[in-house]
DNA sequence: TGCTTCTAGGTTACCGGTAACGTAAAACAA
DNA sequence: TTGTTTTACGTTACCGGTAACCTAGAAGCA
C-alpha cells in the first residue's frame, strides 16, 4: 500500500541506492534517472520515512525538543513561535512538554524525549536535577538553556538575568522616589526565576537604604486573580506601601483593578510595577511600568545557535538578549 | 559508549528479546532475570531507542502532531495544555506546528509530520487542502479536528460552532436593546472561523430586523492595538452605533481602551462584545460581555478521542464541547 | 595506445528494536 | 507412568533507509 524505496527502485528499474540519492538530492546519477525517478515517485505517493533514516543514520535526526515551564504562559508562547518559525524553515520538527516549573517533571520528560534520539533540546531555565545533567552528558546532543542566563550552561545558554531585572526595577522604584516598597508574587516554591527578580529587587533596594517592606508569596498560577487577591492579602497586613513589585505583568494588572476597586489612586496613592511585557498592559487606559523581554527574539536565537551547532559551526556559548525597562504611568 | 539490548543481555547472559521483554514489563520471564536485567540496565545507564523500536513495530509509534493557526494566541496555549496533559501521562509525544491560518502552511506541515509516522494528528480547523485529505487518507492515521466543529469531519471532531457563537452574541445583543451594531475583526482572508463568527452574527441580526451596520476587517494579528484602531476605524466611517462586536477579547479590550480614550461611556454610548474568555476579561474594572471557549477542555477532549481510538476503544465521531456567553458589563 | 580519472551506478552491511515462531525442561493431569 | 500443558526462554527475520565500498564503461590525456 504505502511505497517504499524498494517500490520505486523496481519500477524505475534502478536500485535502492540511486533512488534514496536522487530523493535526497545528492549526485551520482544522469538526470535521465533523476527525472524518471522523481515520476515514479510522486506517482506513487512516495512519503519517505524519517523513522527509518534517523534510525539509520545519526545526520537524520531532525527532532528537536523544547520544554517550558507553562504553556499557557503568554510570554512562552512567543518563545515558542519564535523556535518554531526558525527551525521550521530548516526543516525541524519541534516536540514540546511543559514541566510546570518542576525540575523532576523536567528530567521526567527529557527521558522520554532522549530516547526519541532528538538532534538538540532547548530547555528553559538554569536548574537542573542531577539526573537530568547526567542524562544529558550521556546523550551529549546539543542543549540551549534559555530565559535565565548561567555563565557555565550545560552546552549553550540564551537569555537575560532575572535577578538584574529585579534589581533595575528596585533601581526605577527608588529613583521615582519609592520608599515603602513590597512585592507580589506566585508559585511560591518552584519558580526559581520569579524568586530570582525578587532577590534582585530586595538586594537592590536593601542596597539603596530602603529596604523591601513585606512580600506576598502565592502559591497559585501567576494570573489576574492572584495579583488581585495577592495585593489585598499584601495591603491587609500592613497597610503602608508606595509601590508594589508583582511577579508578572497580569498580576500587576489583576493589582491595578484591585485598586481600582478600592479607590486608590495608582501611582499617586501607590506604584504599581509588573514584568514580562505583555501586550495588554502598554495599551491600558495607564500605561504599566514595566520590562519588556524580548520573547520571540530569545527563542529564535536558541534555535538558530542550535541549529549553528549542528552544522558544525562555531557558536557563542552565551547570548544575552537585553530586556528593557519600560517606565509606564503606574510606577 | 550507549548501551543496548545486547549489551544488556551479553551482560546478563540471556538473549536481546527476553531484555525486550523484561524492560517492556511483558512476561515470560523469571523474577531472578527480570531482578538481574533491570539492574544491568540501570547500571549501564540504557536509554532505550524508540526510533528502532517505532521503525520496527507500528505500536511503539507514540508522536502525535498538532498543528495550531498561530502559538502566540492565549486561547491555543491552553488548548495545548490540555492536549500535553493527557497524552503526557500516557506516553505520547507531543510535536506542534503553526501554520498562519493558512492550508497551504497546513499542508506543508503535514507532509514534513507524517515522514514521522505519527499514531495520530490534531488539527485546528475544518478546512483543508485538497493535498492534504489526500495525504491523511493515504496515511490512515486518526486525526482529530478542533476548535470548528464539522458534521462531516475527516475522521474525528472535538469543539464547537463559530457561526453559533456569533449568532447567540446577536441575540444577547439585540436582547439588550441594541439595535446599530458593528463589527471589528482582523486577519480579514485567512481566519475563517474568526469570519464564521462574523457571518453567524450577520445573519442573525438580519434576522432580527437589525442588520450590522458595518464591519471593519484589519489584515493584521487580532491584538490590543488591532482592536483600538480597529474601533478608531470604524466610527470615523460612521460614527452611529450602539454595539460593536470584537474578532476576540484582546481586540475588545482594545475596543474598550479606545472608548475610555475618546471618552465615550461603556455600555451606556456603546456596547463591547468580544469572544475568546481570556482571563484579562473577566477582571477588569468593567468585566467584558464576551463567549467563554472551554480551551483546556477541548484539548484533553482531543487527546482523548484519539488515544481511545489508537487503543481502539469505541469513538464519538463528534464531540460537542459548548461555548457560554457570559454577559459582563460592557454589553 | 595505454593509463588514469570520472560518471553512474550497484552491493553489502548495519542501525536497535520487535513479532512470530520454535523448544527444552518443568509442572501438571489422567 | 505417560501424555499434555505451561514456563521461560532462544532464533530468525524484518522494518526502510543510509554509509561505505565496489565496479564497469566512458571520457580524458600523454
Amino acid at each position: 500500500m504505502k511505497a517504499n524505496l524498494e517500490d520505486i527502485a523496481r519500477a524505475a528499474g534502478v536500485s535502492k541506492m540511486t533512488v534514496s540519492r536522487v530523493l535526497r538530492g545528492g549526485s551520482g546519477f544522469s538526470d535521465q534517472t533523476r527525472e524518471k525517478v522523481m515520476d515514479i515517485a510522486s506517482q506513487l505517493g512516495y512519503v519517505p520515512n524519517r523513522l527509518a533514516a534517523a534510525f539509520g543514520s545519526v545526520q537524520a535526526e531532525t527532532l528537536v525538543g523544547m520544554c517550558v515551564p507553562r504553556l499557557t504562559s503568554g510570554l512562552f508562547g512567543h518563545v515558542l513561535d519564535g523556535v518554531d518559525r526558525a527551525l521550521g524553515r530548516l526543516g525541524y520538527q519541534l516536540i514540546i512538554g511543559a514541566n510546570d516549573h518542576s525540575m523532576t517533571e523536567e528530567e521526567a520528560w527529557i527521558r522520554q524525549v532522549v530516547s526519541w534520539r532528538p538532534a538538540g533540546l532547548i530547555l528553559s531555565g538554569r536548574n537542573h536535577t542531577p539526573g537530568t545533567i547526567g542524562l544529558l552528558h550521556a546523550a551529549s546532543i546539543p542543549v540551549v538553556e534559555i530565559w535565565d542566563l548561567t555563565t557555565r550552561p550545560i552546552d549553550m545558554a540564551v537569555g537575560f538575568s532575572h535577578v538584574d531585572c529585579g534589581a533595575e526595577m528596585a533601581r526605577h522604584l527608588l529613583s521615582r522616589g519609592r520608599r515603602k516598597v513590597g512585592y507580589v508574587g506566585a508559585l511560591a516554591r518552584s519558580d526559581v526565576m520569579g524568586q530570582a527578580r525578587l532577590e534582585g529587587c530586595r538586594d537592590e533596594l536593601a542596597r539603596g537604604g530602603h529596604p523591601l517592606v513585606d512580600a506576598e508569596m502565592l502559591h497559585d498560577a501567576p494570573g489576574f486573580y492572584a495579583g488581585y487577591y495577592g495585593l489585598e492579602t499584601l495591603l491587609s497586613r500592613k497597610n503602608d506601601f508606595d509601590a508594589v513589585y508583582f511577579h508578572n505583568d497580569e498580576m500587576a494588572i489583576g493589582g491595578l483593578a484591585f485598586c481600582q476597586a478600592r479607590g486608590l489612586r495608582v501611582p499617586d496613592d501607590i506604584g504599581i510595577a509588573g514584568w514580562g511585557g505583555m501586550e495588554a498592559a502598554s495599551i491600558l487606559e495607564k500605561r504599566l511600568t514595566t520590562t519588556v523581554v524580548p520573547t520571540t527574539s530569545i527563542g529564535k536565537a536558541a534555535a538558530e545557535a542550535l541549529v549553528a551547532k549542528l552544522k558544525g559551526e562555531p557558536v557563542q556559548t552565551v547570548t544575552f538578549v537585553p530586556t528593557r525597562l519600560v517606565p509606564g504611568d503606574t510606577a
